[in-house]
DNA sequence: GCTATAATTGCACACGTGTGCATTCCCCTG
DNA sequence: CAGGGGAATGCACACGTGTGCAATTATAGC
């Protein structure tokens, strides 16, 4: 049977309220019989029931994490950094994964607030209306990380990485090393993440003074299947760009892996930069250059807004404003020492 | 202001008895009430609350999982299996990372125990005595993936892959490739799994009418740098081997790569087959043969089997067994044709 | 119309914990 | 010695839900 604060009340002879706050350590309590109450419930083998706890008190200690899948390692990074600093603060979490399901992302709702999180984070979802009125529904604070649509509720926060500066970052970097001609292989159609690459990649080719050429830029589908026919559109062009930069990592690994059956050296005939970091990237062979989103900082600071946003309340949210967090560029082989220009 | 059945119940002009009966579709309230009171519900945004639920019911419907960490990408995919066939049965998961940490290990049971959770998953820990006492602890279904100890307590059950039989698989593929002289590099030290895939190796030669020779055999560390330094030493033997089988796929990864730094073709000179099935593996170049562990099908019985296990009362918990299940033998380039010895 | 029975509803308690308030006891001070 | 005050403890209620039992009402059978 389960022990509770009663039975060891009975044990020790006192009412249930002394063992209550001689365990919450408070000074109400006489020093001799609060050692001799936590001693009595340790042999008891006592565990506080977190439930009737936070009935009482309100808070149930619980974060809520909804993504599309866990096995993105992408996500998975984002994950453990949330689950750490809840850990540290206290705090544990709940995992919801909605597949991109429309309906599984309303059940993940319905059980996070039945399960009354005191707050919940949200990944990589495409939020439509709909959704987050139905996440403002919680009444709890809601972090949104990358998700693609500005929208503010008056529950719901945002931190995102800067995809415009990003795209720039990646661009600049090709520049740099001499290249002129550069291409850029897009992401799936309707993704505002690419739109915002795309737009800071331009703005790289105005600032060093090289026109946007549109022949350069090649639809894709942000999968590695899209990347693979991304390659040779490059090459039949009739003036070759000698640098690429591709959505996403995955659209890169996919250019990588038809560049080697077609014998095509990276990087010397095309130099080639992505966007993410997976883990994949540094095992691709070239290795890939690439501009890595901080995953750990992003979902340490989700949990970190959360988190504030329980202490002041959650209607004195407006004083905490949304995140934009910078990507890094991280050079590898694939971009190389760019030999085909010199 | 949260919505409770009481507000339900003052708006309805019922008792909250009545609430509670209509909203569970109890045959004790009438037809009509059960459908105003339902509509009440929904019209005034009620969402019933777990844990007073579970608080008199005895049941919160949530799974404890306990992780290493959720980064590696074999974990997570077990975890992704839990967490679907959970959701499919309306259980719901909380997640805890112990980073292999003793401390945190212990905190993360303790976690799930103030949370009253129904059941416990743990993956890939190496459970202590000491450990599996504290789990028995908290007298809930327990379930063990891939442990390293193969001790039974009066809750913990376990689920793991044959990795004698899979070690058989491996090299018995490389034997029926017409292989004789194969080297198998080994895991960390002390780890049960290398020592089972081991002796699975050496029993697929033994089956073959070939001698084991232990000049073959080469310690490492299941780790990509120890499968790196693995390779010279495997080039330098007098009588060099034609093929090699690694403890896992980290290793094979490690060994593939130094392999194109020395130029030695894969599987040319040397054809490799890992163990995991990690998703670098056919990513890889060449991509690597290697046996599988049905990381889904883990998952996914893990959870069935904890359900079980609550079906049934923990304590009649006798008729259900631990589970091994099968490895299986993916064949990609790094075993090739084997031209070699043609 | 009366009674037996079924249908419907409410009362009261339980789950385990926290906490405001009253109570008791003791010690100190005037 | 009386009174005041502080320390320690218990009483009782609250949180939101489920459920056994009693109570009330409606229905049917004679």
């Amino acid at each position: 049977m389960r022990v509770s604060i009663k039975d060891i009340a009975k044990a020790a002879g006192v009412s249930h309220s002394t063992v209550s706050r001689a365990l919450s350590d408070s000074p109400l309590v006489s020093t001799e019989t609060k050692e001799r109450i936590q001693l009595l419930a340790q042999e008891m083998g006592y565990s506080p029931d977190a439930q009737a706890r936070s009935l009482v008190v309100g808070r149930t200690q619980t974060l809520g994490v909804v993504v599309t899948t866990i096995v993105d390692p992408f996500i998975a990074e984002i994950v453990e950094a949330i689950e750490n600093t809840a850990h540290g603060h206290g705090y544990s979490v709940i995992l919801a994964s909605s597949h991109a399901d429309r309906e599984r992302e309303m059940a993940a709702v319905r059980m996070l607030h039945s399960k009354r999180v005191d707050g919940v984070i949200v990944t990589s979802s495409r939020v439509g209306a709909l959704y987050r009125d139905h996440l403002d529904s919680l009444a709890v604070p809601v972090v949104l990380l990358n998700n693609h649509s500005e929208q503010r509720g008056p529950y719901t926060f945002s931190i995102s990485v800067d995809n415009r500066r990003g795209g720039h970052i990646a661009a600049t970097h090709l520049i740099e090393l001499g290249h002129r001609r550069i291409a850029y292989v897009r992401g799936a159609a309707d993704h505002s993440d690419d739109l915002a690459r795309f737009e800071g990649y331009q703005e790289a080719l105005i600032d060093a003074g090289i026109s946007v050429d549109p022949a350069l830029v090649v639809p894709s589908t942000g999968r590695v299947g899209g990347g693979a026919r991304a390659l040779p559109v490059l090459l039949q062009m009739s003036d070759r760009p000698t640098a690429v930069f591709c959505y996403n990592d995955i659209t890169a690994v996919g250019l990588l892996r038809a560049a080697r059956e077609m014998n095509v050296s990276i990087p010397r005939d095309l130099a080639v930069v992505g966007f993410d970091d997976v883990p994949l990237a540094s095992y691709v062979e070239p290795a890939l250059t690439t501009v890595a989103q901080p995953k750990g900082e992003m979902g340490r600071r989700a949990a970190e807004m959360v988190l504030e946003l329980l202490l002041r309340g959650a209607e004195d949210g407006g004083a905490v404003s949304n995140v934009v967090v910078q990507g890094e560029l991280i050079v590898r082989e694939s971009s190389g020492a760019s030999e085909s220009l010199k």
